[in-house]
DNA sequence: AAGTGGTCTAGACCACGCG
DNA sequence: GCGTGGTCTAGACCACTTT
């Protein structure tokens, strides 16, 4: 009869909406500009708030949205390329790098480190903790863990802890002959204290490289560095990475 | 008085309930494992099912759960290593890569590609859809853009699309000397076709390869591959990636 | 104090996979 | 048909930032 169904998949309402909010920001939006309240919002598609929130959600996720309680929900640049893979390998803390050095402590490192650097069961390993800055902004959060061994050098007159002694570790690093590396990508959620460095809750999504580094036939070092992941396009290889990003669904033929 | 309030913080329910499920499943359940109901286990730790959801949802984004719906919530097995950068340089459909050519058509590009491949704005460039099976599994979807001036010779015998099109201009592709490549790695969602091909809903979480193959002095290729963030851990650099995975927080001295 | 996003509830119905 | 996870609602209160 008059049922002119052709698509048998009733699309969710979240999905649509964010398709819809997706538009109306390439077309009616510019960056940095703040949207309506989520109620308002809410109220203007008519849905309930939290179908709202969910759309708003996977927008977030892309890299499209800002969202910052107690401010309100703004449009994102784009995300900016992070190099995380050179062409030419380097130990962490030579000149020119992005990353600042925070602190250094003595621990035992998680499980999985300690079977990568080939440590004892309860060995402490120096464990120098960084951050990355890049445009103003913080973008990622590291924990470099260098076994005793890779830095034999390491004067004991230096403090136990703290940043001198994270630059004393790096500078006794450099002098090991770097003969490779190579990284993992996975998806994480930030821990407490890394969301806290990188002004996000805790669980915002973020993007977890583990990167080994080779040194006298073995692994040397292990760093494990956690980029917000709204933010930061990692790039690795030969140049300075793409400038492909997001695009609309458009696909015609 | 008697306020022994250290912690001023109170942590989210959904925030500590991750952590119990999370240590739950370290000690008590194996991979591939079934979990009680959502509706049954809202019930257990006495909080809304959407609450509970919240705290699975995490769980899933780490990659140690897995739900399927009409099925059920299952533990899921470590995320496999997929090598995404080899040391070595190769062009897409090289023997022996994991890549299975699926489809080829004609279409214009979305305008980020069109700008890296530098085609003009209307311009078609030959789309090649291909799958990457693990164990398996599907792990990405790929689309790989071809300009018409990067395979000069595709024989126009073939026919115009189909998986026979796409082994085509993949043999052609090789004919040319591959100068160099790179890749960027960003956080996205799935797409509706996408989604279907990774046997996910639409909007999983997915990690989005854009990769630029330079030959002849240009962009002579662009692939943007997408993988499933859930299952994926993406390894580039020397070997063939690290062993290091998600881990309980402990970080004591 | 006012306004924002973040958390949480207690329901309802729907789409899907399986027996 | 039944049980599963997925979507959606209409509220409430909380934490945070700004005024």
């Amino acid at each position: 009869m008059g049922t002119t169904q052709l698509e048998t998949v009733p699309e969710p309402k979240y999905w649509h909406l964010k398709t819809v909010l997706s538009e109306a920001l390439d077309a009616e939006f510019s960056v940095g500009e703040i949207l309506p309240n989520e109620r308002d919002l809410a109220a203007r598609f008519g849905v309930a708030r939290a179908t709202l929130r969910q759309a708003l959600e996977q927008l977030e996720l892309e890299g499209r949205l800002q969202r910052r309680r107690g401010v309100g929900t703004t449009v994102a640049p784009p995300r900016m390329g992070v190099a995380v893979g050179a062409a030419e390998h380097v130990w962490p803390g030579a000149v020119g790098d992005a990353w600042k050095a925070a602190d250094c402590t003595q621990l035992v490192p998680p499980a999985a480190v300690a079977g990568v650097l080939e440590t004892g069961a309860d060995e402490t390993v120096h464990t120098v903790r960084r951050m990355r800055m890049t445009h103003g902004q913080p973008v990622a959060a590291e924990l470099l863990y260098v076994p005793a061994s890779s830095v034999p050098d390491l004067s004991a007159i230096e403090a136990p802890s703290g940043p001198a002694r994270a630059r004393a570790v790096l500078r006794e690093l450099q002098r090991l002959g770097l003969e490779g590396q190579d990284s993992a990508v996975e998806l994480g959620s930030a821990r407490a204290d890394d969301a806290k460095v990188l002004d996000r809750l805790p669980g915002a999504p973020v993007l977890v490289v583990t990167t080994r580094f080779f040194a006298e036939g073995r692994t040397a070092a292990v760093s494990v560095a956690t980029y917000r992941a709204d933010t930061c396009r990692l790039t690795f290889g030969d140049s300075g990475g793409v400038e492909v990003h997001h695009d609309p669904e458009r696909r015609a033929s």
